[in-house]
DNA sequence: CTTTTATTTTAGCATTTGCTTAATTAAGTG
DNA sequence: CACTTAATTAAGCAAATGCTAAAATAAAAG
């Protein structure tokens, strides 16, 4: 249904079809992966996640107070990261406390750690 | 501007100061990664990342053969992750061959190595 | 039971995203 | 030069995103 395909000499099928091999290995923890980034891509909810690896967990109110937004607009943050599994909450009273998830810590612990680790220069390009 | 703020004894100003403090020192760096990570939260691009990192160099051509996509789709998400700092294109003749660049490559260099390492399972939960 | 507080959910809306299709730019080639 | 070929760009559009404002839950407290 695409006859995209250039005439080359090189670039022969083989080295295509070697690469979608591989690709399809890595597709069902490529999903993930891209699931997780999606939402870290974010940067209210990249915020969050690194005031939760400081704090260990913050209720919705302190959020919103600390990002000057809407209680609202926080709890939908915070309702797509627990969705995706990267948060957990658990309430206490009428307080809803969120914190870090196990599953995809192991992914945005390093990218979180790199943050505090050079907070003044960046050297971007 | 915002009359958000709970009426809760706890969760005094005083840790919600230290909260924003704290954010504000890695502002910079938290922007710059988070639009890294909202470049890499993309499947599509998520793949060309991984592609990228297993062939070195690929030209537009064959990153629509293997990901049966049209040139033109995979040219824009292409040039989303050169403006982004993450590829560099190099041009040869009348192609032009996608590198992965270095800029953010120490963040991800691990994420897409991680794709390789655990190819079969994926314990999400 | 009514009222307050913390949070979620809904609806609406302006932006952004990612694709398609068609036109355009470059670099070869005959 | 006209004619492919590789890639980019532009226009259009449906779907997704992220916010606001208002309504709905839910847990205390009076």
């Amino acid at each position: 249904m695409k006859e995209t395909a250039c005439i080359r000499v090189f670039a022969d099928t083989d080295h295509i079809q070697h690469c979608q091999t591989r690709l399809a290995h890595v597709e069902p923890a490529l999903q993930s992966l891209a699931a997780v980034l999606a939402l870290a891509g974010n940067e209210v909810r990249l915020k969050i996640l690194f005031l939760l690896a400081d704090e260990q967990q913050l209720c919705v109110c302190d959020i919103a107070d600390v990002l000057q937004m809407t209680v609202s607009a926080v709890s939908q943050h915070l309702r797509k990261l627990k969705d995706g599994g990267v948060l957990h909450a658990h309430k206490v009273g009428q307080t809803v406390f969120y914190a870090l998830s196990q599953p995809h810590l192991p992914i945005l612990q390093p990218l979180l750690a790199g943050l505090s680790a050079a907070p003044t220069f960046q050297p971007v390009q």
